[in-house]
DNA sequence: AGCGTGACAGCAAGCGCTTTCTATCTAGTG
DNA sequence: CACTAGATAGAAAGCGCTTGCTGTCACGCT
């Protein structure tokens, strides 16, 4: 029923290795032999069998992209960044693949899962994005998984997200503490010193790192962090009005609030305004990532831009194969502070 | 050196047949065997060969997503929802699956490849998101291609995007028309009489037919559009901000801006306020799909709320046979209203 | 004229799994 | 107790493609 190679092969009157060479290009074929082939797979509207040709090469075309929640830009813009460099139809790339970006929603069970689906599929290559989780016997797991992948031959990229140690992974890994470091720098700057700090889930590598970069900036100035200040909550809008209300309630005083990310800080910039509060001349917000949206926050967003595009780009070449890895193979990305009317000095 | 089926069978003692129906748990193997198998497996450290399963099996269990624009929160969202319902790991459908996202970047070309890509992998479904292509030779390959899909027994379903006839595709479609024209009508009520419009792309379904209802409206309400009150653009933020510049050199006199989408409306606001406008005192904006940072901005928008999330849910079930198909094949989804601070009675 | 040499094309052996058909064994039945 | 139905397990035939190896020619060289 379905045409096969071999149908082809008759209809051109030539063997079926003939046509799966001019079909993949990598042997010499006489042009006239090649265009009676050709002109058969197009009467024939033939499709080649992906698994059949997977199977036979032990290879796929397939790419992995991972990603906590697809539904948020950070990951969109990675995911599509990576996804134009893997080279889907119409990259540059030359042989066509398909990217397959699978959803994790930040469950370590369902990273691992798709990880092993991946394994599965024999993925040409993987890449992680985003923050790894930081449970011990996860990571333990996802390292022994990635390292089976790299073992396989499968390229394994990690992008924006901590290197994976004893593994063959390369690791474009964003400087997510100096980021933070600097933002609440430029805070200090301005002569805050009561800062809310909203804080993503607990054991998240992001977290933990854009947090220890604050208190560092803190420490640096020789403020003793009030253990009120900080809240935890998840990286959405709504998580960072809740946490902003609980930031007010437990110390009115305060004269800025830093967000975990941007969409954190929109919700604490709403948070404030329905309290009454003006920003900046009343409390001060920023936020982390620098998303599209940022700028057209009213007033706009202080954040830390990401190279989110960039280093998608760069992540999908390396695992193409078509850029080198960094040395060591690791390579820290750097934030850049973006200074908008969200922070001004402290009230008074 | 790679872990195969015979391998398990070996070491556990029976068949390879066996293990097989272990792993697929579709035919009777005694208890005491099907543990002696799943531990030689979990020993051996086996994953099955995806490729090699699919081909023997003649399924496969990959499901497409095409979306035009992975970074863009419409898609994403659709895609993440469409997703859970596929049922990958953690999903509470039973096989696991695994989602493939393909970002067409909105081209046509693309489109068609990631199809063929898809059929070629002999997908188990395709979901198709957003508004189509309104090309005749593009949408006629279109229509080719989804019925070759769909006679190779792929399902086919269309989310948020029209029907295509003579194809067994199920459409789910977002009532574009209907909504523009509530919107329209809702500004028409406040008052307004000169109201500019930031349309899409040209020759996308979406793009029409929003912008017929915002004429419908307006001719229901005996007001002569003017041809310079219509601007075409992309679907972005930095669109939305240089048409707004262009209607208003066009027509400083307009007292509404009804736009695109809530990117797009975005852009317009910041156009308006760095030209010294007041929102909604000196001009009204409205946007289109209610996505989430549309109720963050100041003044929150007054849009037209798709549910995306709930559409991308049922497309999923559709795609995976779980829930059956509307009358007909086709289903009309609604969109509502939302009034919010961005639209007011125009000035004077 | 004889022959080495490319340039192509075909043969055939798998790749690792699924599944039909068949064989075996146990337990239930008259 | 002979016999049959039901429950499992195995043998083996592919699924559609790739690729190493083996021809077969037509040239051009000595």
């Amino acid at each position: 029923m379905t045409v096969t190679l071999a149908d082809v092969a008759a209809r051109a009157q030539v063997s079926p290795a003939t046509v799966s060479r001019v079909l993949n290009g990598n042997y010499p074929v006489a042009a006239t032999t090649r265009e009676r082939v050709l002109r058969a797979v197009d009467e024939l509207d033939y499709v080649l069998n992906g698994p059949a040709s997977a199977l036979a090469a032990a290879t796929s075309d397939l790419v992995g992209i991972l990603v906590n929640d697809i539904a948020d830009p950070f990951f969109g813009i990675m995911a599509s960044a990576i996804q134009a460099e893997i080279g889907g139809p119409g990259g540059r790339a030359g042989g066509e693949r398909l990217a397959v970006v699978c959803n994790t929603g930040g469950s370590p069970e369902r990273e691992l899962t798709y990880l092993t689906l991946l394994q599965r599929q024999r993925a040409a290559a993987v890449v992680l994005t985003g923050g790894a989780i930081e449970d011990e016997p996860h990571a333990t797991a996802m390292a022994s998984k990635l390292r089976k992948l790299g073992d396989a031959g499968t390229r394994v990229v990690l992008c924006g997200r901590p290197p994976a140690p004893d593994t063959r992974a390369i690791a474009l890994t964003f400087d997510n503490r100096g980021g933070g470091r600097e933002l609440t720098e430029h805070l200090l700057g301005l002569g805050h010193r009561r800062l809310g700090y909203i804080a993503g889930p607990e054991e998240r590598t992001t977290t933990r790192h854009r947090l220890e970069g604050h208190r560092a900036a803190l420490e640096a100035a020789g403020i003793d962090e009030d253990p009120r200040w900080t809240v935890h909550g998840r990286y959405d809008r709504r998580s960072g009005y809740e946490a902003t209300l609980e930031l007010l309630r437990r110390d009115p005083s305060l004269t800025a609030v830093v967000a975990a990310n941007d969409s954190v800080a929109l919700g604490a910039c709403a948070a404030l305004r329905d309290s009454g509060l003006r920003i900046p001349d009343d409390v001060s917000v920023a936020g982390f990532d620098d998303l599209p949206f940022s700028i057209d926050a009213v007033p706009s967003l202080t954040t830390v831009r990401l190279p989110l595009a960039e280093a998608g780009a760069r992540a999908g070449r390396i695992a193409m194969g078509r850029e080198e890895a960094p040395p060591g193979g690791i390579a820290m990305i750097r934030g850049e502070l973006m200074v908008r009317g969200s922070t001004g000095g402290p009230r008074g």
